[in-house]
Order: C-alpha cells, then structure tokens, then sequence
DNA sequence: CATCTGAGTCCATTTTTCATACCCAAAATA
DNA sequence: TATTTTGGGTATGAAAAATGGACTCAGATG
C-alpha cells in the first residue's frame, strides 16, 4: 500500500449534483482520519493493539495469540513504538534475565474509544456468535460507546452525520 | 495475513501474575474485536470506507481520491460488497450509460463511531496540522464519541478498562 | 460506423508476507 | 568454568499480494 499524497484537491468544474450530496474532496495529507489509517490501519497492527489492552505484553505471548510470524511482529512492534503507540516495558522473572515486553503509551491507550466500537459494531453486524472479550469497568460495567454532538446531547440517527471540506 | 484460528486458549498452569494484570488471552474466533478487524482491517479498505462515509460511490473517484490500483480497489470493493458493508448502487447521468456506484449499507454506516474515534483520535495524537474532514451533524455541530458505562454514566478515566475473557 | 468513457480485467514486475531455521545473551546447571 | 536452556529476536527462500500500465467491454455520441 503505497499511499501517493499527490491529490487533485478541490471541486473540478464539472462537479454537480450528480455527484452524491456531501463529496468531500479532501486530500489524503488533510485528513486526520486518513493519518490514523496510516498509523494503524493495518490487520498484523490492529490484532497487536488488541492483544496490548488486553495486557499481554510479551513478544511470544503475541506471537503464540496471533499466529504471526515473529518477523512481521518484531518489524509492527518497533514500528508502533517509534510513533509513540507502545512502549518498551524492561521487565526481570524472579531467576531469568532482565528482557523488554511491550506496553500501551498514554497515547496508544487513547485508541480504546475506537477499539471499543469497533468491538461494537461487530457484536451487531458480524456472524460468530458471542464475543468473549469483554471490555468492562473494574466493577463490571460493559463499556460502549456513544455518538455526541458538540453540545453534548447524544446523537442516534446516523443520517444526520454528513462529512464536509472545511475550506482551507 | 494469514490468521491460524487455532488458539492455544485458556491459562496454562504456570499463568501467574508476572503476567499483565488482566491478561485475557480470549481465541481469536471468539473474539468480536479481532473479527471486525479481519473484516475491514486493512489500510485500502478502510481509506475506502472513508471515501464511503465522505459520499463518493464511484469507482473512478475513489481511485482517483486515494491511488490505489484498480485491481486491488475492484477487488475490495467486491469484498465490501460481499460482506454487506457497501452494496450497489446502480445510477446513470443523464446522456450516460447506466453505471453502478457503491454505498455504504446500514450495516456499513454503523461503523460510523468507530471511524469518528479513530479520526479523533488522529487529531488528538498524531502530527499533521488540522484536519479539513469534518464530520458533523447537518446543523454543523461536530461529532465526537464519548464511552459510557452500561449504567449510562460516561467514562473518562482509561485506565478504569479492563479486558477480561467471559468465561465459555 | 468510429470514437469516447467509466468501470473494470490482465499481466509482468516489485514488495511483503510466510514459515522455518538459526542466533544471542544471561541464567541455570554441572 | 563449561554446558544447557530459554525468551526474544534475525536471516532466508518460497509464496502471496501489491503495483502500474495496458487492455477490454458496453453503450452513448457524432
């Protein structure tokens, strides 16, 4: 996936109402979405996010959970620790020598809001029966999240969403 | 990405708390988190369900938006469309042959949340100036994602979350 | 009829992933 | 001290996927 951020930018004369209500043309570069993507929209990745809140912070914990060739893991791990997402964890067993694990940064726990609704959105959408991930409060609460508006009412109906360029 | 569905499940019997607080070593068939990241965790297609999300429907536009190649966008697509994500959507202009665009189904929308968290996230975290993709009620208030308990009350603290595995 | 256009498909080349084997440092064992 | 063991990686060749460009197809237009 080589991402080009050449983008042509900007409504072209012959753009109209054919086109659906809301295009919003903005370049990949302008995009904090697009940004996350980058970042972390990636299966070997995200699968390591996850195994990261849930604790497991060891390289061979993940390499047995996941199934990934240690390869692929060593080359996501230093890469999510160079952008600031995990961070080397140096740990010692009682009787083995001193070895680094892999632990959540404030930064990357700040992805829980977007894990949790992905979790969500599959528990809703996809086959395979119950989930037995839970991500709850220390006293058990399931953790959801929600749609706000800025004044801080709620929002349900997704169609009322609409995506929009700010100009420049 | 070659995810072995084959787990070693459940603790071995020297588990013990060297680990991680709350390792919960869940399988990943049934985990609903990792499911959805099978189902569209990958770069190309996430780009994609942004360009869903910002409205465009057509083949050429999105190719044109993001650079992928075209076979590996008619070959996502097809998957999207496969999986009830995208569906679709037959139009034509007028003087034009009749064509078919993608949409996002109701299926697709509700990933809505998880994208708004990952493109605040992006704001919040990553470098790359502001955003100019909005997303917005259509009065023009931003939308953002807020977590909550099951009780209702909405959850700031992070590090209230734990990751537990529901027993089978 | 010849041409144009959007929406793909096909194909040769490059890049990434996969699986397996191998390596290294320090602790344990002898 | 020499030897083994073990977690945490590297190295390597084969397989799969991505890339970019050419090609195709169907129908509208001139």
């Amino acid at each position: 996936m080589k991402i080009k951020l050449c983008y042509t930018g900007g409504m072209t004369e012959h753009a109209s109402e054919t086109d659906s209500p809301h295009h919003a043309p903005v370049p990949l570069a302008e995009c904090a979405l697009a940004r996350a993507i980058r970042a972390i929209g990636d299966g070997w990745t995200l699968l390591i996010l996850r195994e990261a809140l849930c604790g497991v912070e060891r390289f061979d914990a993940m390499h047995d959970d996941l199934g990934i060739p240690r390869s692929v893991l060593a080359e996501r791990l230093s890469k999510l620790v160079a952008e600031g997402i995990l961070e080397q964890r140096p740990y010692r067993e009682p009787g083995r020598r001193q070895r680094n694990g892999y632990g959540l940064t404030e930064k990357g726990r700040a992805l829980t809001p977007a894990l949790v609704a992905l979790r969500e959105w599959s528990e809703a959408h996809l086959p395979g029966g119950p989930s037995r991930l839970r991500l709850q409060t220390q006293d058990g609460q399931e953790v959801t999240t929600r749609l706000t508006r800025a004044d801080g009412s709620s929002l349900d109906d997704l169609s009322e969403i609409v995506a929009v360029a700010k100009p420049e």
